[in-house]
This record gives structure tokens, sequence and C-alpha cells, in this order.
DNA sequence: ACATAATAGGTAGCTTGCTACATTTTATCA
DNA sequence: TGATAAAATGTAGCAAGCTACCTATTATGT
């Protein structure tokens, strides 16, 4: 009998993107705009789009569309970056570092409303399958540094 | 620590996703579209939009837009129904049929490739991980059949 | 029977994802 | 050095999800 996994994942992936972007949603932020503001507000240096590419495993339209909505509702600001004038240098503005408190609560909350009722060793065993079920459908799922080149 | 599930959660979305739209592109068809060909081919009687909005706990305007899609690439067509005039039933035209087999067989290998290296124990765990986490987060989901009226 | 509810579907407009192609800047190599 | 490759980003256009609002049809209740 077929498990309907996919069916599965669908609805709670959904259901988690639901919950995230009711509760950041006094905010004004939908819940790929608050991932976001999330991880730019644990960077020591302002990243740039590419940076957000590989956290996210996102395209660089997509992220380039989302940065854009970030910069029009004056969450961030995108300079060019001096030192290699490619890049484009991401910082978050006062009205970000506002909601940063009120944001990260509410990821930690989410996060742990999933596994609401799981006992630690559930915990552990769930994640390590959506793991290995990453690993089988070909995803990389650690961040991955490739900034050294070593075939000089 | 954070577990992230929801960023694994959107990965492995996001993998079984392209996986499927890898799998059926020979036949011309998304993996949303897939999906729901797969539905309608499994229907006694064919369905409408609000069926198809059940199954797959999706708001009218997406299946309206997925079924006009697969109206214009000529895989199925949609006809007034003349008891309920309401509603338009769903009919697979012939390009639909042939690709039924091929389709129904990329499905199940997608399923199964998700939990490939488990064993059925890990499987009956997973299944029962991602239900409970659905539920946690409110999700309804189970089938749940309402067509007959009782209190008439 | 007629006013009102509920239901099925349509349409507009948004976000977020994608691919494909173009542009600009930096890096590399003969 | 000067041509070419690689990298970062921009833009166009599409699919699939959503909300909000509208229309048409059926069901309900007095």
């Amino acid at each position: 009998m077929t498990r309907h996994y996919g069916h599965m994942l669908r609805i709670l992936h959904w259901c988690t993107d639901q919950s995230m972007t009711a509760a950041l949603e006094s905010m004004d932020l939908t819940a790929a705009q608050g991932h976001i503001m999330g991880y730019l507000a644990h960077q020591e240096k302002p990243p740039c789009s590419k940076d957000i590419e590989e956290e996210f495993q996102l395209t660089h339209p997509t992220v380039s569309g989302l940065l854009s909505r970030l910069e029009q509702k004056g969450f961030i600001q995108q300079c060019p970056d001096p030192e290699d004038r490619r890049r484009k240098q991401i910082y978050i503005l006062p009205k970000g570092q506002e909601c940063h408190e009120l944001m990260h609560r509410t990821i930690q909350a989410n996060e742990q409303r999933i596994v609401e009722g799981f006992t630690p060793e559930e915990q552990e065993q769930f994640a390590a399958l959506l793991q290995r079920a990453i690993t089988n459908m070909g995803g990389n799922p650690c961040r991955r540094r490739h900034k050294e080149e070593d075939t000089k």
C-alpha cells in the first residue's frame, strides 16, 4: 500500500508555512521574508544575495524578489560592495532590528510546535529520517563552504 | 540547539517536487498536474473541481488554474453537470488516458525513492511521525467523505 | 412562493518558486 | 596585456500557491 509521503510532506510543509505566516503577519512579514530576516540578524558581516541563495537553497531570482520586497518595506538596504562591485551587501535597517527578538521567538516556537509531544528520541529520529529522505532525493542538506580553490 | 525542521521540510518537499517534475517532463506534465491526473484516473465517476480541492487541500483558484492548463494541453475536458449546473464535471480525454500507466509508475517510484533504504519499521515510523507533526500543526490529514445528506 | 443561505466556480492581484537569457565585474591564462 | 572564463546580479515570463471579491445556481426557512 502506498504511503503518500509526498502528499504528507506537501501538507506538513504547507501547515508550517501557514503557521509562520500567521505569526509574522503583525510584523508585516511573510514566512519566507521572516526566515531571511532571521538569517540576516545572525550574521556578523552583511551577507550578499549569493550567501542567502546557498543558505536556503534558492535560486537567485527568487532571492532577488524577496530582497527587493524587504527593501521596499524598509527592513533592509542593499548597497554595492566597494571591494567587489558585482556584490551587493545587505544591511538591516532599524525597522528590521526592532522586530528581531519577536521574530526569533516566533520561529523557535514554530519549530517546537512541529514536534510537540515528541520524546527527545522521537525528535532525534524524525530529524534523522528527514535527513535520510533528503539524501535519497539528492538534496544537499548541509551547508557546504566551497570558497577554496585547490585545483590551481 | 534548533533542529530546523521547517528548513528540512522545505528542502525535502522541494526535492520530491523536482524529482516528479523531471520524471513527468516527457509527458508534458508538471508535478502538480501529474498528481491531479493520477487522482482523476482512479475515480469511477467524473469528479468536479471541489472534489480535487478537498483531496489535495488546495483552494479553488489554485485548482481552477491547474485544470485550465490541463484542459489547454488536451488532457481533460470540463463540461457543465446537467444535474447541478454550478458544477463542472472533469473528463479524461484520450491523451490523458494514454499516459496513465507511465504516470502511475512514476508516482509510485518516486514515493519509494523517498524512503529508499528505510526498513519497514522505519517507514512506518516516518509516516507516523509525519502524521503527528501534521496534527500538531492543525492539518487535517485524512480524507473525510461528507456526501450523504441525512438531515433531510 | 419568495427572500435568504449556502455552494460551486470565476477573476484579479499578490508572493514565491522556477528557467532562460543578458549584463557587469572579476579572475585566469596564453 | 588582452581574450576568455567565471561569478554575481538583473530581468522576463511562467507555474502554483494564496486572499478577496464577484456571479450563478441550489437549498432553506418562514
